[in-house]
Order: structure tokens, then C-alpha cells, then sequence
DNA sequence: GTCAATGCTTTGTCAGGACATATTGACGTA
DNA sequence: TACGTCAATATGTCCTGACAAAGCATTGAC
């Protein structure tokens, strides 16, 4: 169970070593020539293979096993215990989702608008109410069936969604490349039955639906964005994976 | 935005000294006495007040970074983000919730029995169909209303449930009690229409329900549990905060 | 008065070393 | 054969030291 693999080093690159062993490291994994149960080798002789010091290869191997694909036990070794992880929830965005699952689809854009906050939403945005926010509200479907219905709001200061084409694209993929980072986001998942609007929408009959509520924050705290979107129960699931540290 | 923090050290103790650190600046900032906004010392001026070195005080800030409570920015420094952060999931446990908001609460143990696996458990178990295995029913109430439905599975060569209580703790209580540690979780959260047995046990008319699924691993990667709850929507809710690195 | 250059502060990355501790298996003894 | 001891192995913790890079504020030139 020893190595074959080749991990190559570029120390003029911008990307911290460590990073670059992790991301093959990684990638060895998902592809399979380390599979569950392999053993890799010790850290030492990683470092030494490499031409790192232990510190950077232990920082390598530390990224992979808070993802949960390695476990190391002291006095014993570093295994691979999982290669496929779903993305660790990273946030979830179902047109990620849905993209990689390689399904068809398109989104229909039902209300993009600027305007003032009413007092519900400028609580959920952490700001005064009267303050400037976009409104968007999007039916998302999946091989032509409708599936979801996403309202979001954001604060209008952060970000311009004039012209942006978010029927092509996921608007967290949008916010990303607008700068916007996004740390952390507390969600709430429930279900509930249709109501007469989202049953119009979603012609989903007396299938319940799946609720999210969900508000995201960047760096320095400030909400960056707060969704309630429903799904059709009978198409969309949420999947995590959950590592306990 | 000093600090007036009193953190102390037991370099006897078997608790690694990052660790010390990162749960008492946790417990300060869960405590309100480092606000959210707040900035922190910088790693090195912290190191000296405790007598730590650079690398070790910024191993205990990088957990607390981990867990979406600290930020950092070179050049900068590092602040305060988000003072109550939701159990990162560890693996949420319906019980654990449910102890932690305080209502009154009981649970029923509708099945206990030991017995061989059929196909589809054994495959959801990663067993042999034959296999012994443990079926767990149980019911659960707060405020003496049916909230929950629980049907789990566990392989009987990982732990013994005779004569546990599992009316009175959780599943996973006894779990680590009995050594078996918990590493990653597969989850898939959905929604659905109560069958009769689960109308008739959850007395839920039409309230639609919340499904979980879960399979969740140790830290060799074996199946420790495979469970198939049911919630009343109208009761229960999952919340997650989520970090994204 | 505006803008660019510069320097300081702080975190990010990396190296190398030392000792502690858990695990396993081999060995020797009862 | 059974059990305890001990050594080898690998990760866990902690230290010192160094330089890089990003942010920010100040300074200086135009």
C-alpha cells in the first residue's frame, strides 16, 4: 500500500506548498489510486520524498483529514478512510448541485428589483428598515419540471445585480466573482405544504415541500444575503456529509 | 478592544495547551466578553502574555477560525465574527436539541431486538445479509406530543444494546459512552406525506414530515448506524451554521 | 489638495529540532 | 501457552527562527 504517487512541486508558485500537496493529495483520492484502506506513508518520509519539512507535509495532510478522507492514528499511521466526500456542504447552492449532476436545466428570473427594505427583511438583512436591498425571486426547473422557487434578498451596498444574467448562472457563483466572500451561513431546513402561489408555481400538487432558510455572512460579519427557497420534496433532497472533530 | 481576558494555563495537565487556549477564548467570546467586532491581540503579543510560542497561540486561534468564531486578516489582524455559533451539526442528535432548548421530553422504545440483517439493511450497514444486527424503534415526545419517529439500524458486533435505557438518553449518548467515536456522517435531508403507521403514530394529519437519513462511520471507515427518521414538520427543524474554508 | 511611494504592523508560510505518547509486535519468562 | 515487558514506529505537541506578503497609515512630491 506504499506510494506510486507522483506529486509534483512548483515553489515559484503563488500557491503555498502545502496547498499543492493537499489538492493532489486530494485528488488521488477522489480518482482512486489511493483507495479506502491504503496506507500512505509516514510523515517524515513524505516530508523527505518531497523536500519539505515535517511541519508543511503535517500541514498538507491535516486539510485532508478535517475534509474526513484521512484518518491518522498515532503510532500506527495515516489511512485513507473515505474518497468520496460531498462537498462538505460548502454552503450549498443547488445550481451547483444540480450542475454537477449533470441534469438539465434553467432558471426563469420572475422579479429582479431594487428597492427599500420593509422592517421584516431589514432585520433578517441586519439593517434599518428603508435601506436599499435587491429583491429576486427565481423558478428553477430541472429537465422542464419546475423544482424550486428561491426568493433572496441582498443589500443593495454590497453588490449590483443590474444586468447580470442570473439565469445562467448561480447567484452565488455571481457574488463570488463580484468579490464577495462568503465565511459563514446559518441555515434552517423544514418542510412544509404548498401554499396557492407556490402550488401555481411549482404544480406540485399535495407534494410537500422542502424549505430553506438561510442567511449568509462575509468576513466582517455583515449579512451578505438572506434566500427562503422551497423545493419539490418528490425531486430535490439536501445531501451533507458532517465530519465531528 | 484589549484584552481583559484572564486565560490560565496548566502545562501539567494532559490537555494540549493550544487546546486550553482555544476553549477558553471560546467560552469569552460565547460569553459576550469579547463581542462580536472586537479585535484580539495579535498572535505575537498573546503568545508572550501566556508564555507560548507564535506557532502554538496560532494553533488555538486557527480552530476558533475553523469554527467560523475568529476572523483573520494579515495586515490586520484578527476580530470577533460571530459570538453564538450552532453546534457546527456534530452530527445532530434530535435528543441533544432538543435537552439543549430545555423543553420537557420523553421517549418511547416502540422495538428493540436483536436479529439477522436482510438484503437492503445489510447493504445500508455494509454487512452480509445475516448478519447480526440491531433494530431500534423509538418514538419521541416534547410537551407529551409526538414529535419524531426514529428507526435505526446498528451492526451488533460494534456494541451492545441490552439493557440500555434509551428512553431516557440518546442513542449517541451511549454511543460514546461505550467507545465508539464517531467520525463522519453521511446525511440526506428531504420531505414527504405521513404513510398510515406514521400518521397513526405521530398523530400528524396532514402536517407533511421532514425525512433524515443518515449512515455514519467511524474512524476505520465501518458503518457505525444507519437511521431513518421522521419529524412533524410543524414541530422540528433542522438548523445548521455552516463554515465555508 | 491629490496621489503615489514608503514603512510599519500583522498574519501567512516554511524550516528544523526536540521530546511525549499511543500502538504494535517481538521477545522472554512463568 | 499465556502473559508481561520492551523496543521500534508513527503521530502529537511545542519550541525557535526566518522571511514573505497584505493592509494601513504616514509621508512626501507634484
Amino acid at each position: 500500500m506504499s506510494d506510486s504517487l507522483s506529486i509534483t512541486l512548483d515553489r515559484s508558485s503563488p500557491v503555498p506548498l502545502y496547498h499543492q500537496v493537499a489538492q493532489q493529495l486530494e485528488l488521488a483520492i477522489r480518482q482512486g489510486v489511493l483507495a479506502p484502506g491504503d496506507k500512505i506513508d509516514n510523515e517524515i518520509a513524505l516530508a523527505n520524498t518531497l523536500g519539505l519539512s515535517r511541519p508543511t507535509m503535517r500541514q498538507a495532510i491535516q486539510t485532508l483529514v478535517d475534509k474526513g478522507m484521512l484518518v491518522r492514528k498515532r503510532g500506527v499511521g495515516t489511512q485513507v478512510v473515505h474518497g468520496k466526500i460531498r462537498r462538505n456542504v460548502e454552503l450549498t447552492s443547488l445550481y451547483d448541485d444540480l450542475a454537477a449532476a449533470g441534469q438539465q436545466q434553467r432558471t426563469e428570473v420572475l422579479a429582479l428589483r431594487r428597492e427599500h427594505a420593509d422592517e421584516t427583511t431589514a432585520a433578517q438583512l441586519r439593517l434599518a428598515a428603508g435601506d436599499d436591498i435587491w429583491t429576486l425571486h427565481r423558478l428553477r426547473f430541472v429537465n422542464d419540471e419546475p423544482l424550486a422557487l428561491l426568493r433572496n434578498h441582498l443589500p443593495a451596498a454590497l453588490v449590483d445585480l443590474t444586468d447580470v444574467d442570473l439565469a445562467s448562472s448561480g447567484l452565488y457563483e455571481h457574488l463570488r466573482r463580484a468579490g464577495v466572500h462568503l465565511r459563514v451561513a446559518e441555515q434552517r431546513i423544514g418542510a412544509k405544504a404548498a401554499d396557492d402561489q407556490e402550488r401555481e408555481l411549482l404544480a406540485s400538487g399535495d407534494v410537500p415541500l422542502l424549505t430553506m432558510e438561510r442567511t449568509a455572512f462575509n468576513d466582517a460579519g455583515s449579512v451578505i444575503e438572506y434566500g427562503h427557497h422551497v423545493y419539490r420534496s418528490d425531486l430535490y433532497a439536501f445531501e451533507i456529509t458532517l465530519v465531528d472533530r
